[in-house]
DNA sequence: CTATGTTAGTCTAGTGGATAAACAAAGTTT
DNA sequence: AAACTTTGTTTATCCACTAGACTAACATAG
């Protein structure tokens, strides 16, 4: 927890702290005791009874039966009640739509996805709507409902949730959030997709042990969500992790962006299609898909292709290690999908060409949620502000 | 501030926060009366004043005269006493050493300098124990005495402050932190000389107003630090930053990194001294003050040379640009000397080939604190150290 | 000069939340 | 059955903050 700008100490923000050391143990140790959380967490008994008692009345905890005795009286075991409420998470993708409804540890309840080509806003605002309502009213009667909607889009989000350029949707400044709030009435994050797919990685996925985690999402084009210090570095204005238009090499082809050589020229499904199209590949597998399979079929060419993208990859993510020095990269979106093809030039790069001090403490991953993490980061956002209003509201209301 | 992990939550903890706010407010709007303060900072004014009471006994802050009547009673003004104590910072640099005194706003006190070329390890730790000696014999009389020293060196460093590697001193797994606590027994900090420098401009330089600063370095080789939500981000082992090792030129010149195409090898003095090899210039002037003499006398070449040294400086940090989204870019070492032939070609970069949403709230700047950043930066670790703790400390004895 | 109003700073009583320690409850061990 | 252990609650105390009364020191209007 951290104190926001200009606000002052007093017995609230101590509660509020210590109520959510409490929870955060028992989420992530259940079932525990209340003595074994006062002695681990180090507060008093006394006060660990009375938190207890308030995370109880608002249906955050529960109390299971008794656990095994250590040579005394019975412990009554806590449980995280992941089941209070539930979270929606929708990711816009440039041809589909996925929504999932979550429980408060982000197990998926229900699903959702719907593809589509080349539609306008309009119609696909509409089918966001339709899974919204969807995911609604499937969701289960609980103490709190549904407690938030989260959308991750595939471009420039700001701080205040403004869509300023989904450039692969054709969107330019949709205030989306503005939209959902008055349809739904709910609390609305927009998210860019890749700061979602960072976020959810890092929740539920295979960053959940790491403080500086960089997830690269590798689809059309690249883009990158920074965890740093265990939270979401966002840049002045929310614009930060464009990696996909660092220059890797200057000079060479022009970007649509402006600046030449950009890295998702080279290293993204795009940049497979472009050199695709050079060879002698039917057009109906000139996709993601039937590169794939080909691959998978034993054409020399296409592998030699994705050998080649691993390798421009491994350029990126080589810089990426000397910027941050992570603990972990891990790489999702559509290129996930061919790790078996990309992690041989991939890793041979960043093993041959990283620092030697940079190699400890780093893993490079593919993502563990597949096509679910930019959904399942969008509703951790909810559930992480959920949880957090919810303690400190309670706490000013006695 | 912020609290360590598995610290709970109890009055001391308030009191700190509060007393470091009245603290801050104090430093950064002297004078100030106990009032202002209460109204501004937001706590009642018998909390103020009793904090204020304890800062007073703490001599971090005195007493002035009255202040202007705004008609009624005069207020007593509030001063931070800068002069409660002084801190060392010392810049080992390739050829000097530079050491300074500062109080605890960052003014120097004492100064001293040395050059040398090719000496030992040995030979520096000697003529770095006669600088410290000699300002710590230079420190005037005052309630704290000096709080702390801070050495800032070209290389690596991990979080426990030990040198892994510093290239072009020759030195390799150097504990220069245990040295120097046995010796003076004081607190020590070592730092890598790029973080200092982040450190210095954001806390007495160009950066004091942002909170996303990034520091580029530009020496014999580049070297990054990184400013990012107010504080200094160093990466899981301590070793981020390493931009100067970013590929922007892949497959191209080979560097002693083991990678290809990196940074450095094209914008800094190394690549300046390589390319002004193969033009025809007199030995004696193959330096970057040689060159900058040239380039004033109208030089074409050199003045050439410049141009494109700036045009690819231009290139890594427009990537910087699109991988913080900060609100300033700071170009400080040896480089930041010939702005005059840098800047026009930089810029022309940035604002050609950055993307546009990214040129909103961004800043670029040459340093303020020119040759001082780092020992400016590495003495205000130690301050800023010794601030927290002496409060911490006060508060835990009452 | 006096009366009144205003601002600065201190003091006092009250509050909220933490702690320590006593206590009650419910076990196990001898 | 007696003694010991462990869990969880209750009670008394402490500490820092707040509100508001109070004192001090000024300005201004009459």
């Amino acid at each position: 927890m951290k104190l926001s700008a200009n606000q002052t100490w007093n017995h609230h923000v101590v509660k509020k702290g210590n109520k959510s050391l409490v929870l955060d143990k028992i989420k992530y140790n259940s079932p525990i005791s209340r003595a074994t959380v006062a002695s681990e967490v180090g507060l008093n008994k006394g006060t660990v009874s009375s938190l207890v008692n308030d995370l109880l009345d608002e249906h955050l905890i529960y109390e299971s039966g008794p656990g095994e005795s250590s040579g005394g009286r019975r412990p009554v075991m806590l449980l995280f009640n992941e089941k209070a409420g539930y979270s929606i998470g929708i990711d816009i993708g440039v041809n589909y739509l996925l929504g999932v409804l979550t429980d408060l540890n982000g197990n998926i309840h229900t699903e959702k996805r719907i593809a589509f080509k080349n539609l306008s806003y309009e119609e696909i605002e509409l089918r966001l709507f339709e899974t919204i309502d969807f995911l609604l009213i499937s969701t289960p009667a609980c103490p709190h409902g549904v407690i938030g909607i989260g959308v991750g889009v595939p471009g420039i989000v700001d701080k205040d949730g403004n869509i300023l350029l989904a450039p692969n949707l054709n969107w330019r400044n949709i205030n989306l959030k503005e939209v959902l709030e008055e349809r739904y009435n709910l609390p609305i994050i927009i998210e860019n997709e890749a700061n979602a797919g960072a976020y959810g990685e890092k929740n539920f996925g295979a960053g959940k042990d790491f403080e500086n985690v960089i997830y690269v999402s590798a689809g059309i084009g690249i883009g990158v969500g920074l965890i740093l210090n265990g939270s979401l570095y966002k840049g002045t204005n929310g614009f930060s992790g464009e990696l996909g238009h660092m220059t890797i090499q200057a000079g060479d082809v022009k970007c649509r962006c402006g600046n030449e050589g950009c890295w998702e020229l080279y290293a993204s499904e795009q940049a497979l299609m472009r050199h695709a199209e050079q060879l002698d590949i039917p057009f109906d597998l000139q996709d993601l898909e039937g590169l794939v399979s080909l691959a998978e079929s034993g054409n020399e060419e296409v592998v030699q292709l994705f050998y080649q993208t691993g390798d421009y990859l491994g350029i990126g993510i080589n810089n990426i290690i000397n910027i941050f020095n992570p603990q972990q990269v891990i790489i999702g979106n559509r290129l996930a999908y061919s790790k078996k093809w990309l992690k041989d030039s991939l890793n041979k790069r960043i093993t041959n060409q990283a620092l030697w001090f940079q190699q400890n403490d780093l893993q490079i991953d593919f993502s563990e949620l597949s096509t679910r993490s930019t959904a399942l980061g969008v509703a951790a956002f909810s559930i992480e502000n959920f949880l957090s209003v919810s303690i400190q509201q309670d706490t000013l209301l006695e």
